[in-house]
DNA sequence: ATGGTTGCAAATTGTTTGCACAGTA
DNA sequence: TACTGTGCAAACAATTTGCAACCAT
């Protein structure tokens, strides 16, 4: 359902316009919210308004290129994930690195589930701290501001 | 950490005021969002206000009286929940009943994750269809307005 | 030309907070 | 009496949307 995109198309949805290539050249390798990006976004071109940015995003998501892994406080956690078939996301509270994980919910969890419930859905994501930030001579680890 | 609590104290913290019976006479057996208790509680004495709603919920679940186990759209899901220790919650999607789950995390996805990564907190909430709801027959299962 | 895209401002929604007053302990 | 709790309105933060001008296709 999801597919591998090349760099040469940001987010295989739509036009391709200044801003959108602008706003996509912003996303960082980690999670980031969209305020986060906006700001980035804002460095590279002023004129680029807040609201295009969240439609940017939303387009983003629409085709796969970006997916929403998470939540920080009251906003929404985005990052590139190339990866496809049903994972989760174990997010790093200092740098934000995302890193893939299996899911263990399925064979675990609907079994033990109360008998005759149904699982439909379910949400997993994982915080805490990644090797390179949890290594004490690494203080240029954290590349910009952290989630959370 | 969690402490049992009878009926007689609602929530063990703070002082009792007819609108925070009133407001705990109105939580239902179910999930809900504040706004769902908010118009219950409208129902039974129209003068008490919105943030009075929010403030008795904040108060209940730092009391450990309720519990927020999720979220519907963009507005968090609270139930009462006696059960102790860590577990997670798997929500009917169709009535809002909330069912205890155990935690399928710390055994599996903590191993699974990339190697280095320490997990120091994680997400889980089952959404799905419980046995009443499940029953074909079973009409007047869903109680009131459903989360979600 | 045609319909998706952008900026800006205004509107929404969920939740919180400031303040003066009321009521519990 | 000393605070905590309440009501109401205003404040807030994240996100969305209406609309007119624009521009990629």
């Amino acid at each position: 359902m999801r597919t591998i995109l090349t760099s040469d198309e940001p987010y295989g949805a739509g036009r391709s316009t200044p801003q959108r290539r602008c706003i996509a050249a912003a996303v960082p390798d980690r999670a980031f919210t969209v305020g986060e990006l906006a700001e980035s976004v804002s460095r590279l071109d002023p004129a680029i308004g807040l609201a295009t940015v969240y439609r940017a995003v939303a387009a983003m998501e629409r085709s796969g290129w970006l997916t929403r892994v998470g939540e920080a406080d009251g906003s929404a956690l985005y990052a590139r994930c190339t990866e496809g078939g049903h994972h989760h996301h174990a997010i790093c509270t200092e740098c934000g690195r995302v890193a893939h994980t299996p899911c263990p919910v399925a064979s675990e969890a609907s079994a033990a589930a109360p008998s005759g419930f149904r699982v439909t859905s379910h949400d997993l994501t994982l915080y805490g701290v990644c090797e390179t930030c949890a290594s004490p001579a690494d203080s240029a680890a954290s590349a910009s501001g952290d989630p959370r």
